[in-house]
DNA sequence: GTAAATCCTAGTAAAAAACTAGGAAATAAA
DNA sequence: TTTATTTCCTAGTTTTTTACTAGGATTTAC
């Protein structure tokens, strides 16, 4: 039941990204040293958000990664399901619309993970990227030892 | 982002138990045989259960398992607990009283770890066992194939 | 042309999950 | 008192997932 790096780095990548990219394009490069994660990583986890369409890539010298839509239209769920896949601790197939489950009608269980799975989707849905950004902005004291936190 | 099989294997055993243990003890293989759970795994959950308190055993032939206290006094969260340990998808050293977290203070994104923690132990905490176990007297109409569902 | 970027796939080491196995100890019933 | 049934406890093993690392192709500004 742990959120995986995908999502703790990522979520932190997309913050720096949305903080720095302004005026231009922001490099893996420049996301690795501020936040202390292996480029070759964060390369992945980018990747996963451009596909995901929450970025826009400009190749080449120069170029880097953009937001590709407002952050306010950002939200902590599209993000975190973009790197961890679906955020349901129980995947029930008795719980989708198409789902097939024999033991869907006598499944008692089923209750449990429906309730877990709406509570998680509520919040992440509700918090965007730009309060998060606005946050940051706030908060940010140089010195502090970002890479000392895995999360 | 996942709840083990430990998890969910486990509290569907417990709703079992909690319904046949009315009047004797209900042994690991009958719980076994009627959720399709395999007998050496389950005695591994069972145990869990019963070192956080929540059932108590009797030795010896004609033993079992019993609950150690009303089921109305046992929530989902006490049970998933007892199973997955905590059930933060995120264990940010900030978000503790003592925590240790150098970027503490700059941190963005443990508000959303908080965020995400509450909401899920207040869900779990708010179901009881009881509840599912009335649900479970309602639906059971007996036939239906309770061991194809791995949930 | 060269340096700085993204892009894409594959490999790999470590950790965690999901069981399996073996046998000791307790107890009820024969 | 033996036997069958049950919990108890630890350790081992296989499978899956995670968290990276590696190599190199492609694009583009200067």
């Amino acid at each position: 039941m742990k959120l995986s790096t995908k999502g703790r780095y990522g979520l932190r990548a997309l913050i720096d990204l949305a903080q720095y990219s302004s005026e231009a394009p922001v490099s893996i490069t420049s996301i690795s040293a501020r936040q202390g994660i292996s480029e070759r990583y964060l390369e992945q986890l980018v990747s996963m958000l451009k596909k995901a369409g929450l970025v826009s890539s400009v190749r080449g010298a120069g170029g880097g990664y953009v937001l590709a839509k407002d952050m306010r239209e950002i939200s902590v769920g599209d993000i975190l399901r973009a790197l961890e896949g679906n955020l349901e601790p129980v995947e029930c197939a008795a719980l989708e619309p198409d789902g097939e489950c024999q033991a869907s009608d006598i499944c008692v269980t089923k209750y449990v993970w429906q309730r877990i799975n709406e509570s998680i989707s509520q919040t992440v849905d509700e918090i965007m990227l730009d309060q998060l950004v606005e946050e940051s902005r706030k908060k940010n004291c140089a010195g502090a030892d970002r890479a000392a936190c895995k999360n």
